[in-house]
DNA sequence: GAAAATCTTGATAACGTTGTAGCGCGCGGG
DNA sequence: CCCGCGCGCTACAACGTTATCAAGATTTTC
C-alpha cells in the first residue's frame, strides 16, 4: 500500500502538498495539482483511514443497522427482505458522498442494537442508519453521540426519519379505481395494528369521500399476514367468497400486499370470475418477482424501499455537513399499473354476479 | 476522551505498560497491574481505533463486496437477491467471531470491484469476502495484499472459493425421482454457458446411469432464463409442448430454477395434466417465496446461500489465523421436498398421455 | 523599480498507539 | 565478589496523516 510519502517522492513535492491536493485544499499550482493527481493514480494510492482518523477527519464510515440480514436459520426466509432495497438506497447515496456503508444487523434484538450502536461509536462512524423491515414505531437505546437517522420506522423522540406514504400510495389506488368507474370496492388490508394498514385504510375512506363514493359500498377487512406461517388459505377464500357474495359485491379488490393477491387469485378464478373482466384487483409493494409472473400481471402500488433508503442517507450525510434535516419525511407510494385493473363494464355489475354465483346464492 | 497517556500518568506508570495491560500481554507485576487497571475504569479509557489499525494491530474489520445490492434504478431489480442469503451466512459467522462485516457493492463491474478492494485495504480490513449472485467464473485484479476467499464463484488462479455442489444436488434430485420410479424424467435447464447449468446436466445423466436408466428415455434442454426480461412464455410452452408430446413422454420434469416451475404450471394445466398426479415437478433455488405458494408446493433443490457465505467467512477467518483454507469447497444441496413430486403410477404412463392429448397429436 | 501583498511550498511537529531497545534490579552460580 | 540472566519497566521511534508557520516565489501596487 503506497502512503503519502511515496506519492510525494513521486511526483517531487513535499507530503503536505499532496495533502492539499487529495484533501481540494486551494492555493496549489495547476502545475503541481496535475503532477500529484498524476502520481496519486500511478501509484493506485488510497488515504489511510486509520492515520487519517487519528487525526480527527472522520471516518468516512456510515454504519447502518438492520434486520434485513436478520433470518438466522439455513433454511432461507424471506422476512425483511424488502429491507434489502432500503440497503440498495443507502448505498448508493454513500458512495456518491464518497463514504463507505457499514452494515450490521441487529437479529430484531432491543439490546443487539444498543451494542452495534457502541461497535460503530468505537469505529468512529460518522452517523448511523437505522432500518426496519417494515414501518413501524421503534423504541431506540439512542446515546445522541453519533447523528441517528430512522428508515421506514420512527420513534416517540422524534428522531429523523423517513416513512413510505401509506396514506397517500392506498388514496391514489383508490382514486385510480374510482377513476376508472368502480363504485363498490373491496380492500383485504394486513393486521389491524400495523401502521401501514391504518394509513391504508384512512387513505382508502378519503379516496372514496373525495371521489363521492358512498362508504357503505365498500368493504375494508384487515388481519391477513404472510409472516409467520401466512394465512391460511381458506382463511383468505372465506373472506373472498363472503366479499364477492354480498348483494352489491366489489367490481375491485385490493390487497395488502402482492402475494394477498397471488394467493386469491385461485379462489376469484375458481368463482367463475375472470381478472380483470370481472374484477380488477390491485396488490401493495410491487414485488416485481409476483407481479410480473402472475397472469394478468398485477397492477400495484410500489413502496418506494430504494428512495426511503437514499433518502434517509441523504438526510443524513445533510446533518453532518451541519445543516438541519428534516424531522420526518414521507416518500411517496406511485400506483404501478400493469394488467389486473380494468375499466368497469357499463352494465355489467348485476349480471357478472348474477351468471357466477346467483344459483348457489338463490 | 481520555488517552493512553492519561492513563499512563494517573497510574505513574508509562504508556507501554499500560499499552501492555490493555493487550493482555505478560510481564507486569499485578500491584502494576491493577493500578492501570483502575486508572483505566477511572478514565473510562477506550484505545482509539484509528491509531490502532494505523499501528496495524487488525482493524477487526470484514469486508465483503457482492452485487447483491447493485441494481441501480428504483424500479426495484430482484436480480442478484440470492446473494443476500450469502450476506446473511458470512454476517452470522463474523459476529461469532467478534468481527464487523463492512459491505459495498461492485456494480457488477469490473474497475469498482478493484476500486473496493483498495478501499478496504485503506479502512485495514482484515480480510474480503467476494460473493457474486450466481455460480460463475471470475477474473479479480487481486494484489495479494489482503486475503480474499469467493463465495459462489472461483477464479483461474486458484484462490479459495466456496461453492455450492450443484452437480450432487441435481443427480440428488434425479435419484429421487429415479427412486420414486420416474424412468422418463425431462430436464428444463437454464442457459447453456452457464456453469450450474453443465454441472446439474453431469449429475442429472450420472444420476441416470447410476439408477440404471436408458439415457434415450429422458431429455435435457438447456437454454431458458429469467434474467434480463426471461424466457418468453411461448417458448416455455412450446419446449413443455413438445416434450410432453413424444411418444414417450416424461413422467417428471425438472426446471433450472423455482421461476421457471411457476411459470410451467399454467401450461401443463393447460395441457389437461395434473401435478403431481399425472407428471412430477421439480424446481431448483428453493425459492420459499415461489415454493410455499404454488399449489401443489414445489418440491426442490436448496442452493445452500447461507451456509456458503458462513463458510467463506468462517475459511477467511481461519486464513487470518494463520491456518490454511482448503482451496474450494462445495457445500451439498439437498433436495426439500414438497407436494409436485409424487411417486409414478404404476400403469399410467402411456393412458395419461393418451386421455389428454391423442385427439389431437393423431 | 522596489516594496508590499499574495500565492505556493516545505520542514517539522503533532495525533494515540505499539514495537524495540535498553536500563536497573535482585538472584543464583562460578 | 562479580557475571549473567530474567523480570519489570521506561524511553523513544515508528505508523500515515494533517496543521502550523515560516520561507520562497510570484504578482500587484505605487
Amino acid at each position: 500500500m503506497a502512503t503519502i510519502r511515496d506519492v510525494a517522492r513521486l511526483a517531487g513535492v513535499s507530503i503536505k502538498t499532496v495533502s492539499r491536493v487529495i484533501n481540494h485544499e486551494a492555493s496549489v499550482r495547476q502545475s503541481t495539482r496535475d503532477a500529484v493527481t498524476r502520481a496519486v493514480a500511478q501509484l493506485n494510492f488510497e488515504p489511510h483511514r486509520g492515520a487519517r482518523m487519528m487525526r480527527g477527519q472522520g471516518s468516512g464510515l456510515i454504519g447502518m443497522i438492520t434486520g434485513a440480514v436478520s433470518a438466522s436459520g439455513d433454511p432461507p426466509d424471506v422476512s425483511g427482505l424488502s429491507a434489502i432495497h432500503i440497503v440498495r438506497g443507502a448505498l448508493q447515496a454513500c458512495r456518491e458522498a464518497g463514504k463507505t456503508l457499514m452494515i450490521a444487523d441487529a437479529l430484531g434484538a432491543q439490546s443487539e442494537a444498543a451494542r452495534l450502536l457502541r461497535v460503530f461509536e468505537s469505529h468512529s462512524a460518522e452517523g448511523v442508519i437505522f432500518a426496519t423491515d417494515y414501518h413501524r414505531q421503534v423504541v431506540l437505546p439512542l446515546s445522541g453521540a453519533v447523528p441517528v437517522v430512522l428508515a421506514n420506522c420512527y420513534d416517540a423522540a422524534g428522531t429523523p426519519a423517513v416513512l413510505p406514504d401509506d396514506y397517500g400510495g392506498q388514496r391514489a389506488a383508490t382514486e385510480h379505481l374510482a377513476d376508472l368507474g368502480h363504485g363498490r370496492i373491496g380492500m383485504l388490508g394486513l393486521e389491524e395494528s400495523l401502521v401501514a394498514t391504518q394509513l391504508r385504510r384512512q387513505g382508502f375512506f378519503d379516496a372514496l369521500r373525495e371521489r363521492g363514493l358512498p362508504l357503505s359500498d365498500s368493504r375494508f377487512v384487515a388481519g391477513y399476514t404472510d409472516q409467520g406461517g401466512g394465512t391460511p388459505a381458506d382463511v383468505l377464500e372465506s373472506a373472498l367468497r363472503e366479499m364477492l357474495s354480498e348483494p352489491g359485491a366489489p367490481s375491485a379488490i385490493m390487497f395488502g400486499n402482492d402475494l394477498m393477491a397471488l394467493k386469491a387469485l385461485p379462489y376469484i378464478k375458481a368463482a367463475g370470475l375472470t381478472v380483470p373482466e370481472d374484477v380488477s384487483l390491485a396488490g401493495f409493494d410491487n414485488d416485481v418477482r409476483i407481479c410480473e409472473t402472475v397472469r394478468p400481471q398485477l397492477t400495484t402500488v410500489q413502496l418506494p424501499y430504494h428512495e426511503i433508503g437514499r433518502l434517509a442517507a441523504e438526510q443524513l450525510l445533510s446533518i453532518l455537513d451541519g445543516g438541519d434535516a428534516p424531522r420526518v419525511s414521507r416518500v411517496p407510494c406511485e400506483v404501478v399499473e400493469r394488467g389486473s385493473v380494468s375499466p368497469k363494464p357499463a352494465a355489467a355489475d348485476v349480471s357478472r354476479i348474477g351468471s357466477a354465483r346467483a344459483p348457489q346464492a338463490v
